[in-house]
DNA sequence: GCAAGCTAGGAAAACGATTTCCATTTAAGT
DNA sequence: ACTTAAATGGAAATCGTTTTCCTAGCTTGC
């Protein structure tokens, strides 16, 4: 073993230990079979016992490439993003990268600020939960030689042709409705996410299809522009159950909204499902232990993250992905928030 | 502006386009005051006309630290890190680091080998929540010549002298245990953390302590060794709840845990808090939401991240820092999920 | 008018790997 | 045995900065 473990080793060092030159060291470690066996095994025995390694940050400098993505997250405390970034590091350790977080708070100039990360070479690509791409693009020119390795996930920008992970929000929210209205609810309430935010705009698109298709009136009342948070759950809850016609479901637009919702319900009195129901989307890991446990479109996860590593990386290493574009399953599960609507 | 933002610029260009020589550029970028006005003028135009970003990989390298800082956390799933986590990266953003995330999985091997980017200089300190230092350290040497920057989060090793910030958990689990005691519960079950991990040895220490000093019995079969999961909650309340003697109070090491106990005792028909109370800890914001809201003892997740952060840098930046111990205050919230102990 | 002290800017040496290009040795085929 | 091909090792260029050391040129004070 080494004396100090940090006192700094060149790989110089090593070649002179061996007695060999430092472009043997350098292919015994990184590309063994080009070395003779018995060379291998004497540098091999030197890294060891010196406790030799190498200084990543000179490889990357000569390679052009750093091994570090970024993922860059409006809000890394939303329990949304935790498999899907946790599938992310997965991934990317198993194929050598790192990744550094970034949370964006869902501002443009620091989306932009981290996307610089790319220009300086910290990182070699970038997932992004963000209708925004943060690069200037000129819509005449093609877009894969103007922008580095980027994945959109979950929230899509409008660009055609940039990757993209994520579910069909539309159906999401269609699907959601029609749960409802088999329940015989009529008088369902929306609460949104964050209302310039596309998956919002789309869930809501999606419910209003399925109520115009059902042919069932929408009372613009009963819509209240949410945040995504559990308090916005519960104002929403608190607005609009002061209506004199108040509905008899709410649909919110994720799992965190909804369990704010169902803590506001609690507390005005209300039984859920009898009196109303409650349904959510996202599918997080606490929803099946809320009171009671959620009704939720569920999204994939794990798979989102696993599609968004691996098209990154891919795209990184000049592997052409067969596919820029993953629309995954989304899958309805119905638990005990939901019910049929009361008798009047 | 440049005409492809990803067309390489080395800072050679720009001094050539310049007319200056390439330290001149680098001390306008880094040193502006050892620049003449009008050379500084000069050359900032040029860098922004070319959109010039210089290679950060190329000046970490000469400097000899990467501006990249990492957490080692067991699970980044848990809400429990999510405040802490947050907390750091915006504070490194403040001071020009980025944050390396790594989980773990409470795996020695994982992080050890997580623990070497330091070594290859990816990263120039790191924050681990383990109570297992990832380097060999001889106990006769001293212990700052032999690691790196390091912080202990919430989560100590018994080694004098590394820097740690967190909470005191042993006063946290008399303090629960006070609370419920002081309802006059003296049958308590607990559901501890994951048993070979510190948290959760002292909590149950202080516990114990506290029941001792209140001269109240503790029943061995009360104790369910759980993981700090929602699912331990679940299986520790329906183990539990089995025996004959039952207890009429839990105390959870963990709000994941005492949300799933709700969750188990609500499906076994209990109420909370008439029937049996349910104390947790950490103060995870969904543990206000949770039915009841879910009666805690908060840690000051926000201000450990801030504390962890700051500490780490200054490590780094070789700043001395005043203290490199932390133990920060906690705090009992007292919510609807405990009540006094039902008459028998 | 001259030494001393400053300031601005240039040339070149680092940082520590990878990789290209050769020269040499070894192996294989006829 | 002789040619050709393959395998191996070495020297040096390279990645793109920062930083040290130095030289001119300018003040300033006496």
């Amino acid at each position: 073993m080494s004396q100090n473990q940090f006192k700094h080793l060149a790989m110089g060092d090593i070649a002179k230990k061996a007695g060999v030159c430092m472009a043997t060291v350098s292919r015994t470690l990184n590309n063994p079979d080009r070395v003779s066996e018995k060379t291998r095994n004497l540098v091999m025995k030197v890294v060891e016992d010196m406790g030799y390694i190498p200084n990543r940050l000179a490889a990357s400098l000569r390679q052009g490439r750093s091994r570090n993505i970024a993922i860059m997250l409006p809000d890394i405390t939303n329990p949304y993003f935790s498999p899907i970034v946790r599938t992310i590091e997965q991934i990317s350790l198993a194929r050598g990268y790192s990744v550094i977080l970034k949370d964006t708070q869902d501002d443009p100039a620091l989306e932009r600020s981290f996307a610089e990360m790319v220009k300086t070479r910290q990182v070699d690509g970038i997932i992004t939960n963000s209708q925004r791409i943060p690069f200037d693009v000129d819509p005449t020119q093609p877009l894969h030689e103007q922008l580095p390795p980027i994945v959109n996930a979950s929230e899509f920008c409008d660009l055609e042709g940039i990757p993209k992970v994520g579910v069909d929000n539309v159906a999401i929210g269609k699907d959601a409705a029609e749960h409802l209205l088999g329940f015989g609810h009529s008088r369902i309430a929306v609460i949104t996410g964050t209302s310039h935010i596309l998956s919002s705009q789309q869930r809501e698109k999606g419910f209003r299809t399925a109520l115009l298709q059902a042919k069932v009136n929408f009372d613009e009342k009963l819509l209240y522009q949410g945040d995504y948070s559990c308090e916005s759950g519960v104002a929403g809850v608190r607005a609009i159950m002061q209506l004199k016609d108040r509905p008899t479901a709410f649909f919110c637009f994720g799992d965190q909204v909804a369990i704010g919702a169902l803590h506001a319900l609690r507390e005005l009195g209300y039984r859920v499902p009898e009196d109303v129901s409650v349904i959510g989307v996202d599918g997080i890991a606490l929803s099946q232990y809320s009171a009671p446990p959620l009704t939720t479109v569920a999204q994939p996860l794990t798979l989102i993250g696993e599609h968004c590593a691996t098209l990154l990386i891919d795209l990184i290493e000049g592997k052409q992905p067969e596919k820029l574009v993953h629309i995954l399953p989304h899958q309805l599960l119905v638990r005990a928030s939901t019910g049929p609507a009361p008798k009047l």
